[in-house]
DNA sequence: CAGTTGTATAAACATTTCTTTATATGGAGG
DNA sequence: CCTCCATATAAAGAAATGTTTATACAACTG
């Protein structure tokens, strides 16, 4: 109805879209999903990803999986961590949906 | 070949990439974009997604256009703005290839 | 040309995010 | 138990980002 924009602050499905976008937009974030892409992997082999600084590649792990792209399992002492694929297929499904003419957001957009 | 990490800052497909995302990564530009699914939009339609603030519209507009999500036309003294569909697909399909277990980056990834 | 309107930019500030260094936790093995 | 190892958290600092207020610019209007 409306042709232009609504409140959009407060918007939990925008607030969490964005969250997930925002979780991509790094570097070293990016380059971690890119290593989780074939399959699951220890934190110690993706500190790599991060210069071997391990507290960084904590850091940025714990963004990844907060932001609901990445699942982490524990093995001992070991972590493993693994991307949730169905959130990305979500997230490209936004996007596509997105480029087709239409964000869904819980106000029912703009 | 590698199993996990590759160098990453400096491969400027992860760069581009970044920056996208990281456009995507706050609820008023998302709320522009949703704003502009349907179709262009005049600037001063779209303050309405940041509270009627101008110059914080325009801030979030730049983001976008500079990321390339956006494009923007001159219209005497207005301006229109409208999605790259084409980036935003593009992106969608980047996400695609990921959940689907590969991110292909310049380095050839990890 | 002077005034007005739509939009962009600049400067200052506030807030968030990332990075580093140091320390804690939790489990395995002796 | 005590130690060691993998990982997480905390605290402090650095850097980037978002927000406000004020001002500039560019194009139309009279």
């Amino acid at each position: 109805m409306a042709t232009t924009c609504a409140p959009v602050e407060g918007d939990p499905t925008l607030e969490r879209l964005a969250t997930m976008f925002a979780a991509l937009g790094e570097t070293k974030r990016l380059g971690i999903l890119a290593a989780l892409a074939p399959g699951e992997q220890c934190a110690c082999d993706l500190s790599g990803c991060c210069d071997d600084r391990q507290p960084l590649a904590s850091f940025h792990l714990r963004r990844l999986r907060e932001a609901g792209l990445v699942e982490a399992r524990r093995d001992g002492r070991w972590m493993h961590y693994s991307l949730d694929r169905e959130a990305v297929r979500d997230l490209a499904d936004t996007l596509s949906a997105l480029a087709d003419g239409e964000l869904r957001t819980a106000a029912g957009c703009c």
